[in-house]
DNA sequence: AATTGCCCATACGCTGGCGTATTGATACAT
DNA sequence: ATGTATCAATACGCCAGCGTATGGGCAATT
């Protein structure tokens, strides 16, 4: 969203703002997982003291709060808004996997808040992203004609497949197909995975 | 592998083994992840205290290593002996979904690892435990008769899958095909991502 | 009986992150 | 100019986990 102007330069004499923490919290937490929104350290990345920190927030648990919400708030706006206007559910599904290759940084967070579920309040926030993609990809299916026993099963496989894409992708980015094999491999993928 | 007979009733006056400790490291990264492994708690949790670890071993980040290298031992192990032995190769993927879908716990154990990549010596083996599987599957799509063009895009697609199925059946359980709708998903899967 | 080696307990200091309390600085309003 | 609200720095105590040092129990050996 906002082109992160903080780091290491920041003289960026504008004041913080809590969504700039939650901001903060979210890239963070796409390298390092939940673990890593810790207050000190994120305060020293933003070029200031934890002072600052605990006056836009009680204390860490609002942070992650925050930052989850966020995060929703995000995945939802992007899943409903961009794609929904288009009128073919086919383009619908393709749309979907275009976006799911290509930002990375949200693949990442992805990864990272899905591998943090022990944790409640990130469990539920993922399970609510999850199951709305899922809802939508279902709806894009049976758009397409497709029964109701059998849409869910597609959609749970598409859903699978991506989210396993990304996976694959971050963990063996060397054996992953890039360039023009990515293409084939992206086509190879469309066309199995989207009956008609 | 061998029943954990630690946990809290345990007299078990058998001293502990080097490997003891790191098959608990890896049961508790199975479900806190790497942070998880933490000297103190899993003295607590194998009803010692850490006077017995740093006898087995100089500090944390050895136990690390060699829960690593157990894991990465259990995970080649069973790819090489467990189905090689299969000589068709449709039924040695249809094994290895099988396995996919079945062990749950070896399952979050990867998943576990596998958010733990921003730790060079975790990364190392996550990367050769998948090569591995993704150059057993591509070898199984060759052997039926793919070209080498199209079988690493078609392992690296089911490989993709089922890393995904993990991941999602871990991150919205409810959404998940379970029981006879499971082995319709279960099949569609396979007729889907085995062409013959 | 004494010794040696293996395995573990206890006690200690160190570090890093959390949260609080207090003070400081800048902007804006009056 | 003076006061007030907003945002941040500093200093402090607390806790949990890491690593060390040292000693204790309990075999098996001699």
């Amino acid at each position: 969203m906002s082109p992160n102007d903080l780091n290491e330069p920041g003289p960026s004499k504008q004041s913080l703002t809590a969504e700039a923490w939650a901001a903060a919290a979210l890239d963070v937490m796409a390298v390092g997982g939940l673990e890593a929104v810790a207050v000190e350290p994120l305060a020293r990345k933003l070029n200031v003291t934890k002072g600052s920190f605990y006056w836009h927030f009680p204390n860490r648990e609002a942070l992650v709060k925050a930052a989850l919400a966020l995060w929703e708030q995000r995945e939802t706006v992007d899943v409903v808004s961009g794609l929904d206007q288009e009128p073919d559910p086919y383009q619908r599904i393709v749309n979907l996997f275009k976006r799911a290759n290509s930002s990375h940084k949200a693949g990442r967070l992805y990864l990272a808040l899905a591998a943090a579920t022990d944790d409640v309040r990130v469990n539920e926030v993922v399970q609510r992203v999850s199951a709305r993609r899922l809802a939508y990809l279902e709806k894009c299916y049976r758009a397409l004609g497709m029964g109701a026993e059998e849409a869910p099963l597609w959609a749970t496989f598409a859903y699978a497949t991506f989210i396993g894409n990304q996976q694959v992708h971050r963990d063996t980015p060397h054996t992953f197909p890039a360039g023009p094999k990515f293409r084939e491999y992206f086509k190879l993928m469309l066309r199995t995975l989207i009956p008609q």
